[in-house]
DNA sequence: AAAAAAC
């Protein structure tokens, strides 16, 4: 298939400058194949693999069909995670950065309603979010969608699956009948298909045949119960990936994989639902920019998160459902690059290997682990994340507070890697032997005649 | 079992 560049449809000039901005060349083929019905005004079920660009591809789609100038909520995007809904919104941004003055709030729980309902006061044009936050906005009467356009559920199998259906069910109730509705993930399960005939009207359906993962070495590891943490710091120790995200069934299991690996000298973050929302921001961030190369996660890790350069999935133990699985490996292996995925189970877990076969219609390498473990390797991070608290958000925006921090304290310049702003705070990841001489001047640096608090949060 | 509103 001949790949197209996105000045083949007719998209509004601010988001093709957009799309050269952000160095996107060709549509991807999930891009290539539902935005000419996007852009018509369709509904679509789009699934792609992991990893193919279908945020953009519905980021897109959306943003082609507000209005500006209409100071009215007109387009909504569902996500399962809180951390999914942040990524999705930067996404849009980035993706609107050229459009007039176009707002978007983020509407997830976990932390306070006040800013939320401040920033709905004069409708964004956009809104993305989770369910059940979404849900107790419309119910206070705070968010009003008599103008919605377009409805997105991302990760839509995920937000009609049992767990979420009844609240993205309601929601749908509170939308416009004309109205433009979405589904996207990478994985459709037959029942979803169904439930789109009653929320969807004539979807074009859309499948891009499903190489999710076809960069990635998939290996799979029988292991007696009792030496499971052993063989993860086994394969740790012998892989070295430069990031590993590790993929545990619960919460006490992650929590405890974690500990055990700390004992054992490993650098290690954990993210799952017991941490709070505040500390889960920050884990990411940090391990984005590489200052712990080990995040062990419940499946709250498992879909959408784009966490640049993944090297290796880590199954500390497999999901029951294979869908999951694919997410979980899709993790790593984006946009063309390549990864590793490695599987521990348990005899008795044998049949899930099985699942994943039939479902996947791929044979496992199964693979014996030796013997004799191999001692821990711990891994340590060569960078550090620093925080700079910019205060209060109409003091300074964040754009504002990062441009005069790298014009003010020259070493940042140099020193800085990846950068991550969210509303009032921006991180730099620098590397550990300058963090002591960057932190210092820092601390020193009064910017528009205010400081700034800087943290190291390592 | 996980996630998720919130308490």
């Amino acid at each position: 298939m001949s790949r197209q560049p996105f000045s083949s449809l007719s998209l509004n000039p601010a988001l093709l400058q957009a799309i050269d901005v952000l160095g996107f060349k060709q549509m991807t083929p999930i891009q290539a194949a539902t935005l000419p019905p996007m852009l018509e005004g369709h509904d679509v079920i789009g699934q792609g693999p992991t990893g193919s660009g279908k945020t953009a591809a519905y980021g897109l789609g959306l943003l082609s069909r507000i209005d500006p100038a209409l100071s009215r909520t007109q387009a909504m995007v569902l996500c399962p995670t809180r951390e999914l809904a942040d990524q999705v919104a930067r996404e849009i941004r980035a993706l609107a950065r050229f459009m007039p003055n176009i707002k978007l709030s983020i509407l997830s729980g976990g932390i306070a309603k006040r800013p939320q309902l401040a920033s709905l006061e004069h409708d964004p044009h956009i809104v993305v979010g989770m369910a059940g936050r979404v849900l107790e906005h419309l119910d206070d009467g705070m968010l009003k969608l008599a103008d919605l356009k377009v409805l997105v559920l991302d990760e839509a199998d995920r937000m009609l699956g049992a767990d979420f259906e009844a609240e993205s069910r309601a929601i749908v109730e509170h939308a416009p009948k004309a109205r433009q509705t979405l589904f996207f993930s990478a994985t459709f399960p037959d029942a979803v298909r169904g439930l789109s005939r009653q929320l969807q009207k004539k979807p074009k359906e859309i499948v891009v045949a499903g190489d999710s993962g076809a960069q990635v070495t998939q290996t799979f590891f029988e292991v007696a119960p009792e030496r499971r943490i052993d063989a993860l710091a086994h394969l740790l120790s012998r892989h070295r990936p430069e990031s590993a995200l590790v993929f545990c069934f619960t919460r006490n299991d992650a929590r405890d994989v974690e500990a055990q690996l700390k004992k054992r000298g490993f650098e290690v973050l954990g993210l799952h639902g017991d941490i709070e929302q505040r500390e889960r921001d920050e884990v990411l961030v940090r391990f984005a920019n590489g200052s712990a190369r080990v995040l062990v996660a419940t499946d709250v890790a498992a879909r959408g998160l784009d966490i640049k350069d993944l090297a290796a999935v880590i199954s500390y133990e497999l999901p029951e459902d294979p869908d999951q699985h694919v997410h979980r490996v899709g993790r790593t292996g984006r946009a063309g690059k390549s990864g590793i995925a490695l599987h521990l189970y348990t005899p008795r877990e044998h049949e899930r290997v099985r699942d994943i076969e039939d479902h996947l219609q791929i044979r496992a390498d199964i693979e014996k682990l030796p013997a004799t473990l191999l001692p821990d390797r711990p891994m340590p991070a060569n960078v550090v994340t620093l925080c700079v608290d910019g205060g209060r958000r109409d003091k300074l925006r964040p754009g504002d507070l990062l441009g005069a921090l790298t014009n003010e304290v020259g070493v940042v310049k140099e020193a800085v890697g990846k950068i991550t702003s969210f509303d009032t705070r921006t991180y730099f990841a620098i590397e550990k032997k300058l963090a002591e001489r960057v932190l210092k001047r820092l601390r020193e640096a009064k910017i528009k005649g205010r400081k700034f608090r800087v943290r190291p949060i390592d």
